[in-house]
DNA sequence: AGTGAAATTGAAATTTAATTCCATTTAGGA
DNA sequence: TCCTAAATGGAATTAAATTTCAATTTCACT
């Protein structure tokens, strides 16, 4: 990711509560340095990690701290398949748009020019402005297609 | 629409469900036809609209009904922003995806060969398989971008 | 038309993710 | 250190959707 992931986090953390004028507390500390030093995640997964270290922390306070980062634009909800939210780690990341395997949970993040510029003209012939958007391409990863039959490679991985 | 429409969703219903060994209950009938003469709707909406004409009928049976729709692909489950479920009625039409006005609620109907072509380089690029894909262009439709300030033109429209 | 097995229905209960309520605790400026 | 506003966490709640189950209905077969 970065060379020192835990000291940026930590930063960007601190940054982001003093311009709110909001509290830093340890249970958001921990929650904010475990989420922005990973990519994708669901609130139980977060919670599971979070628990490991702090096991006196609730479930609720996970949700509202990623609620905060999705604010702040350092994560971004997301809804693939028909489960939980994932939440994406977006801190050290600029627009992308996903590949999402069907199969074993994989995520791939990669970006289009050519996409979004026809976006654009589809738009423009409705007369309509776009604010923002989701392509979501879903399908089978080249390990699973590989592995296909046997079990597959990342299906009970407890981040998304 | 077509020429009949009722004719020809009572018809298609008839088929699919002497295809799949199932019952043509009067609840079925009345569901479908109203669903399959429409375009996009919540299953409030759909169950709304049957009330009216049959009070008796649950919610139960219009979520049962629709799921059976989608399982013969005469219904789409969507989730756009973060209401609730929006079952599009593509009995009559092709593959496409969508714009949604945000402000509204409107939602247009497009399909655009070049960003399919587009995505199959992205996915081939990543050797990624797509079985399906979601593409959702959200932003401000013509309307409401000129009555922009004044009170949005479908805001409380029950179809969605 | 009548019969009976299997499917269907609808109300209530349940599930699951997520939010709200509220008493207690904590952070951090004065 | 004090004090107030913010934050926390457990319980209760919300809301969409599903499951359960007794009663009803459909329809193949007489």
């Amino acid at each position: 990711m970065t060379s020192h992931p835990k000291a940026r986090s930590s930063e960007l953390l601190r940054s982001r509560l003093r311009e709110h004028g909001l509290k830093l507390t340890h249970q958001r500390e921990l929650i904010a340095e475990l989420f922005l030093n990973q990519d994708h995640i669901t609130v139980e997964g977060l919670y599971h990690e979070v628990s490991k270290r702090e096991p006196a922390i609730g479930i609720i306070t996970v949700y509202r701290t990623l609620k905060l980062l999705c604010q702040w634009d350092l994560a971004q909800e997301r809804h693939f398949g028909k489960g939980k939210t994932i939440y994406d780690n977006v801190a050290w990341k600029s627009h992308h748009d996903h590949l999402i395997c069907t199969k074993c949970g994989r995520i791939i993040e990669f970006a289009n020019f050519q996409i979004e510029k026809f976006q654009e003209q589809v738009a423009s012939e409705h007369e309509f402005r776009i604010t923002f958007h989701k392509l979501e391409l879903y399908g089978i990863c080249k390990a699973c297609e590989a592995h296909s039959g046997k079990r597959s490679p990342r299906a009970h991985d407890h981040s998304a």
